[in-house]
DNA sequence: TCGATTGCTATTGTAGGCAATAAACAATGG
DNA sequence: CCATTGTTTATTGCCTACAATAGCAATCGA
């Protein structure tokens, strides 16, 4: 008990030291807008919000102008700040934009690839695979994320790590924003195995290219999805 | 006289009617961090900043959240806003993801790209090539900008553009700034025509790996001259 | 009835003020 | 002489208050 006491404080204060009020409040509305409980389109009332966070309107705006620069929302003068809507046309020349960072993603790892990576991979491969089989989706999708953040962060190239995640952050904004997830479910796990091989072959151009047709078969898959008129 | 009169008028409110306050001050200041007015780990004051622009704190400090958010600037609670500093190591690392976007442009521009495209492209070059024959350095550099921005704007993606302007942006933050240019200066214009014949074969892949190899090959001059040692 | 105009209201934009913090310096003790 | 502690000062963090704006509804005139 004397123990923890002094290190939940201490944690406490470490994040009231690094973090203003107005970083606590960004991430508190990243985190309302990702999880869709703001919906794109929806006015951030600066009033109702900085009295739900129980503080005035002044760290809440600079929070907004935040998330203004990262393209979560959009502020309109005089009439107050709003959650983006990425149309379809954005979220297919985000899809590119990705495709070309997860590729160099590809390019980095072949050159970094170890024997304890490759295994670390398999097994992800592996549970991917058993998922797919009891066909129990809702599963798959967490394992994908982990899979993909996995390869990404294993770079060490740390821009890169932060621009993959922003672009993924604002697809979750897309209009029709279950197809964005609709079309990560169809995905063969033999994507994935193109991907792990390119990279234990060690050929950098190789691995570039399995990694970037991935993102790439996603975007189509996204766009047909579009094509068929399907809506939420 | 009095023609004129009411449209300077119009333009200035104009400007404030589209952008807030805010949007004015963040512009100037990343004009003068991008001018080197403000120098890489300078501090920002408040105080003085807004009495400059003769405005309160409370814009200043969304403009400085905005910058921070676009990577120009770092906060320290309780101790103020500062240049950003970008580091040898965060630079190659930015050229990387430079050189992956660029590649995109290439990729993309293998299948958009027209006789009339080439034509403007083949005019650079053949105005480079003249520059540098006359060693006039010093308008190489804007041609040269020109160059890499009319390649990348004639994507038509406008993520991707803005995602590679912000990267320039940030290499000009790197330590030891003059080898940025340094860098570029020593370029020889036949990765420059590589990169056209590329895209004149209408071969994406192509393409994609010649812009991505010139972005690299910028990165390795700007290494080398950081190995020897050299300074501003 | 319809359109324009004019007030009203909710909300944002900006300003300025007080409290809190950190860095620099002075004072004190060993 | 050095280290440590108190004090001062410049500056940031946050809040409250006021001004300005846009949207809306009611009113007025045709």
């Amino acid at each position: 008990m004397y123990h923890e006491e002094p290190k939940v404080q201490q944690n406490d204060l470490t994040v009231l030291r690094t973090s203003s009020l107005t970083g606590v409040i960004e991430r508190e509305l990243e985190h309302l807008i990702l999880t869709g409980e703001l919906k794109p389109g929806e006015r951030l009332n600066e009033i109702q919000l900085s009295a739900r966070f129980g503080t005035s309107r002044g760290p809440l705006r600079e929070a907004t102008r935040s998330l203004q620069a990262k393209g979560l929302v959009e502020s309109i003068r005089n009439r107050g700040v709003f959650v983006r809507s990425v149309s379809p046309t954005e979220a297919l020349e985000i899809y590119d934009v990705r495709a070309a960072i997860f590729g160099l993603a590809g390019r980095l790892l072949a050159d970094l690839v170890t024997d304890q990576m490759l295994a670390r991979l398999n097994a992800f491969l592996d549970q991917m695979d058993e998922i797919a089989a009891s066909k129990n989706f809702d599963d798959y999708y967490p394992v994908n994320l982990a899979f993909h953040d996995y390869l990404v962060t294993s770079t060490g190239n740390a821009t890169l790590v932060k621009e993959y995640k922003g672009f993924v952050n604002k697809l979750h904004l897309a209009r029709a924003r279950g197809l964005v997830q609709a079309g990560g479910l169809s995905v063969s796990n033999r994507e994935h195995r193109e991907m792990v091989d390119a990279l234990a072959s060690g050929n950098r151009e190789r691995a570039q290219e399995a990694f970037f047709r991935h993102v790439e078969r996603s975007k189509i898959r996204f766009r047909s999805t579009l094509n068929t008129g399907a809506s939420a």
